[in-house]
DNA sequence: GTCTATAACGTGATAGAC
DNA sequence: GTCTATCACGTTATAGAC
């Protein structure tokens, strides 16, 4: 029986994920990763050129995770909408459980003016893919009489969206139950 | 007739607080400040010994003027519920409309676990102050029929909180009319 | 793939002249 | 109140040995 091999890449990649949850991008460096993995920072630019790069894959990754759980959910995950949400705010909890981690997307919204190009894009990417499955979601709901809302169901994704990015960021000053308030206001509303 | 002196320390606030709205409190230096002022650093930390003095002092002077704003809305401004809540919604605006500046309160909960605690406790206590004046504005709003919402003022206030601070971050990656779109959407829930 | 060593620069902050 | 000069340190990033 062999120990698994260590994965760095994959390591330096949760680690900058954690801290940029955590901390923001700009409040973290090749050292803190390095450190936290107990390597030395050169370890780290191998596998990753510049921090620029380890942004965007960090972008990216989480991307593709959130597609394959989009897909997962598809196939084996509640089909009826309101099984769906509840899976969707899960994501969100589950952030707030984990040391007050907030939103990859929020984060990056927020420090948007002080971060590479290239990361900006891959995060304008990442926000139509997360605000176009919320829209599929209502829409769809809507049709099968399961929500109730006026409006566009983009205009009422906006709402679900920024809430729970909004709500998880408010969390940190004024506690987790104002979060867990914010979750149940949106059911109440869709339910109405 | 002589011009105005100089005011440095107003000024510096003016533009930390500017920066802090639009890069993050970790993406401005007081190199920035001095630079843009045309001073020297040294002049900066004249005025505000470190920058946590800095970031406390732009965080407290945002908050009298939030109030300021509030009792001058109570003597002068509309009293009815709508048009202070469309008052409310203004601030917004006008930060959307300066450059995409994000909210104070949401830029500081981002990077919360980052900011130095003392900036941390003047945070909780501007957003108490922003919540609190919402939930006030719902309960009476609700009271005298303008409003219409179920669940708690306070809930509903964190959906309001919550939508405009998110929604400001989301407008930085997709547009500002998806910052109008919710803020339209937060109007049509009222209306209900 | 990881290390040591180092470059080049930006950071918050201070001492002391004017 | 602002300046020059400087400190100690952290930052991203690279070269080259192992």
């Amino acid at each position: 029986m062999t120990t698994a091999p260590r994965d760095t890449k994959r390591e330096i990649l949760d680690t900058a994920e954690a801290m940029l949850q955590e901390r923001g991008f700009n409040a973290f460096s090749y050292q803190h990763i390095a450190e936290r993995l107990g390597v030395k920072n050169a370890a780290v630019h191998y596998h990753f050129r510049s921090k620029a790069d380890l942004g965007v894959a960090v972008i990216e990754r989480y991307r593709r995770r959130f597609h394959r759980w989009a897909e997962r959910l598809n196939s084996e995950g509640p089909h009826d909408p309101w099984g769906r949400l509840e899976a969707y705010f899960q994501i969100y909890f589950a952030f707030l459980h984990s040391g007050n981690r907030i939103c990859p997307s929020g984060v990056l919204q927020a420090e948007f003016e002080s971060i590479p190009e290239e990361m900006r894009e891959a995060s304008r990417v990442l926000l139509e893919d997360l605000l176009g499955w919320l829209t599929v979601l209502l829409a769809d709901g809507r049709e099968r009489g399961a929500f109730h809302f006026l409006g566009e169901p983009a205009d009422q994704a906006m709402i679900l969206g920024s809430t729970l990015q909004g709500g998880l960021q408010i969390a940190r000053a004024c506690g987790p139950e104002r979060f867990e308030a914010a979750v149940e206001q949106l059911r109440r509303q869709l339910k109405a």
